[in-house]
DNA sequence: GTGAAATTGTCATGTAGCTGACAAATGGAT
DNA sequence: ATCCATTTGTCAGCTACATGACAATTTCAC
């Protein structure tokens, strides 16, 4: 069983408040709580579907690390976030490591009491579609901006990503954004030298404040107009 | 009601063929044939829902054209494939542009009968939870490709993605590739002339045959080296 | 068959952003 | 309090790729 705070922070989670009664009830009665260390590996790619994930605390980075020791994150997911839910539908194996960023605590729904809960409300499959349309929409905008926009446009509108938690938070609570500038350099394929040089630009148009593994957005109007238009940049 | 040809090709799709027989006759039956003109939209980006949408000819671009005019294409759907699904679950608007590339003829299965059945059979939520997480496998695999491969294994590999129709051809009949350099440009994320100077080495190395808006794939095994590999650049 | 439009092939030129390198700052471990 | 690992800031040099330009080719509409 669940800590009533982790309870609590669920409740604040958009997808998990739109569920029914008897899905947050097997959710919370099923859900299995892990303690990750950092560095650690919730699962790699080509591991077996194990179970649907939600981040209770700490961050896990969702990406691949090639042979070469090249990184790529598709997305940083910190509470409440889930993951992990494509191998559900597609009973295919992961398709890419999701590796704890520090120590973190992740709730596990198990796959076979999910599998068996699935099959008795087949009806339930509904919420993971939801799941995977909202994060399609995300990838699609990122995709498209790939090829549209100028990099402090794409820097911004990720910054904007990481702090409504990816379409996760009803509402922005906190402007710190804990993260390394090498990990977002990760996440926009760009070198981390240049996303440096447009942050510290971006702090000297007073949008943000740096700090040591840390992004305080001061002006998120300011951010939001870079995000739609660059013209701070010209 | 559809002809029959169409439904030939319907059950050769593998989406299709895995529904079962009351879904497949529901789409049979409330599907409406569409003819779409070059360059005519399916739909646009902010469009309300109206139907999802399976490619029965031609080929359908599904991508963004911006203020400028920069054209960002994350995929082209062609028979037989399934597009605009995302709207059906999220209820949001049409996240990108649905464009025609040549004449067309889609399948639109229309958005109130489709809610209608949903609602009285939700176990076929499932179906279209499988349709997204088959699309975010395939857009997670080209975002760490970006960031690890090389273009001329990027290349290699979307046109490997082109003739399995992204998931939805349970086997590639067909070698060519009818598709201008152009529009492939636009997929990857890199300039005409590029692509074009990248192509022109794969025939060299008897990879590939030229032509006009068309590419056969003569050696697809040496395509698949390329495709992981990328060693034939050097 | 003819002309216009679209596509391909190929340059020469410019530059955005990568690479590598290193010092300074920060924070955690002991 | 000290040490070490990590992160940040900054620079010089390089290069992969974009851009623009234009001729040659192919297709299609008429």
């Amino acid at each position: 069983m669940l800590d009533a705070i982790y309870i609590k922070h669920l409740h604040q989670n958009a997808w998990f408040s739109h569920l029914d009664l008897p899905f947050q009830n097997f959710i919370i009665e099923h859900g299995k709580k892990y303690s990750i260390e950092k560095n650690a590996a919730v699962f790699h790619a080509q591991d077996l579907f194990d179970g649907v994930y939600g981040v209770l605390e700490g961050s896990i980075s969702l990406g691949y690390i090639d042979v070469n020791g090249n990184e790529a994150i598709a997305a940083i997911a910190e509470p409440i976030m889930w993951f992990g839910e494509i191998s559900l539908i597609d009973q295919q194996p992961r398709s890419h490591d999701a590796i704890a960023l520090k120590k973190s605590v992740v709730l596990q729904i198990p796959a076979q009491p999910l599998k068996a809960f699935l099959l008795q409300n087949p009806y339930y499959w509904y919420y993971f579609a939801l799941l995977t349309s909202q994060k399609l929409r995300y990838v699609f905008l990122e995709q498209i901006s790939i090829q549209t926009q100028s990099i402090s446009q794409r820097l911004a509108q990720r910054l904007l990503f990481i702090l409504e938690g990816y379409g996760n938070r009803s509402c922005i609570q906190d402007f710190n954004i804990q993260i390394s500038q090498d990990q977002l350099a990760n996440m926009l394929t760009i070198s981390r030298q240049t996303v440096n040089q447009e942050l510290n630009l971006f702090e000297k148009q007073g949008v943000i404040q740096l700090g040591f593994k840390k992004i305080e957005v001061i002006d998120i109007e300011k951010l939001k107009k870079v995000a739609a238009v660059g013209y701070l940049k010209q």
